[in-house]
DNA sequence: CTCTGCAATTGAGGCTGATCAATCATCCAA
DNA sequence: TTGGATGATTGATCAGCCTCAATTGCAGAG
């Protein structure tokens, strides 16, 4: 069966963390004292200064911003084994805890003697850095130039990509985040989101039981939708044959 | 006339950078000589090492990636006065002449020194730093959450802003990118993108004898569409109203 | 248990912007 | 001058996604 074996240990991916990437952290903090967060908890808002840098350990980050007109748009995601709220100046963005979330806190005063003396700390920073980076021009190419398919292929493949590392299925992933968090992180709406995902259904890509949890169950195909799929025969319309 | 009052310095806006900031860079340079760059020369490709730091002198330089299929995503510009190659890691996209341009560059080697040196240097890098985060945030919402209208509307703007920054006129906006160039930016059409301009020209929002020069008319309007414009009747048609 | 509120799904219809194609203007080399 | 290349503009058509609206399912309060 496609589902049970994709069901190996699907819940713990987002609320423990690796092990192995605790200690260098923990090193500069009160003994590793926990914050606890409630579900959809205002962590920090645009503009506040930036008191401190936290380490994930359970639970997922939503970063967004907010226009005038009440329009949304999620920049980001951060999820156990991620570190956030560094940088230079105030908070650019609200960070809100998506599900009931464990943050480990460190003093912006320890984090700045940290960074200097402690190498495996201030390499970990750099590299997160490079990968924000990174991923968030990726980020400009999805929203500018996919589809919807291709959108929310791109966003399932990157969590299966996430659980993979961490040494968990890659066939079977959590969504902890609502319809609208990944709507306004994809630069959609709910219902074309929720529409692609029963389009994703009814053709064999994916199974789902409950809106959290989504069972991968042709990653090839799905990949190839992320990847835009046209370096397999250079046309556009490949992408449209490969969802529908 | 509006286009003669509008007309005073036009040109000089992208060729020639503001005295004052000149100093504080080539205090670490050979001399402050610069490297001069045809139009639509490579500076640098993704993947590149990060060999040297360069200062805009003249000209504009485009930064973009290019998805395996040839689709482009152009993430910024940088103009006379910015800092162009720092950060972590090999280079993240290409870097483009736009236009004929002027660089004058400074080894890796000299930054990393200056920056623990220099303070002027040092707060002119961790403001600019924090200017880009700051822009790629909120470009993210240009793409995800704006129509055609709103998205040019935001660039020329941005153009006109700039200039009143530096002291030239914001009503008449030089355009030293082509229309592809704006395009892959805002996430539209070239077709789009040039519709959109003689929208822009038929309503008295703008007049243009060349595809390089805007005459901003009615600069109040535009940035109303720019910020959305929604602040004033609550409603998203507002915002096509205004340029229809 | 019912009632309420929230989140997700599904349907119908319309509009924006992409696609395909033709035309025009400018520049440069032969 | 002519020819070709490049870039910009304009037109016609259509598909993808948004908008508006109704329905379902679930969880918590009373």
């Amino acid at each position: 069966m496609h589902i049970l074996e994709a069901n190996t240990r699907p819940m713990i991916a987002f609320t423990k963390h690796h092990p192995s990437r605790t200690d260098f952290f923990s090193r500069h903090t009160s003994n590793g004292a926990c914050r606890k967060l409630a579900a959809r908890q205002l962590i920090w808002a645009e503009g506040d200064l930036r008191n401190e840098v936290c380490f994930v350990r359970s639970g997922t980050v939503c970063f967004y911003k907010v226009l005038m007109d009440g329009r949304r748009v999620v920049t980001g995601f951060a999820y156990p084994g991620d570190m956030i709220g560094f940088g230079i100046g105030p908070h650019q963005r609200n960070a809100e805890a998506v599900q009931c979330c464990k943050l480990e806190p460190m003093t912006m005063a320890n984090f700045q003697s940290a960074i200097a003396s402690d190498n495996d700390l201030s390499d970990f920073v750099q590299a997160q850095s490079s990968r924000e980076l990174c991923s968030s021009y990726e980020h400009l190419m999805v929203l500018t130039k996919m589809t919807a398919s291709e959108r929310l292929a791109h966003f399932l493949t990157g969590l299966s990509t996430r659980n993979r590392r961490l040494g968990y299925s890659p066939n079977s992933v959590l969504i902890p985040m609502r319809r609208v968090d990944i709507a306004d992180y994809l630069g959609l709406t709910i219902e074309t989101i929720s529409r692609t995902f029963t389009t994703f259904k009814t053709h064999g890509l994916i199974g789902m039981e409950d809106p959290c949890v989504v069972f991968i169950l042709n990653l090839e195909r799905l990949a190839a939708l992320a990847r835009g799929a046209c370096d397999e025969e250079g046309s556009v319309s490949v992408c449209r044959k490969i969802a529908a």
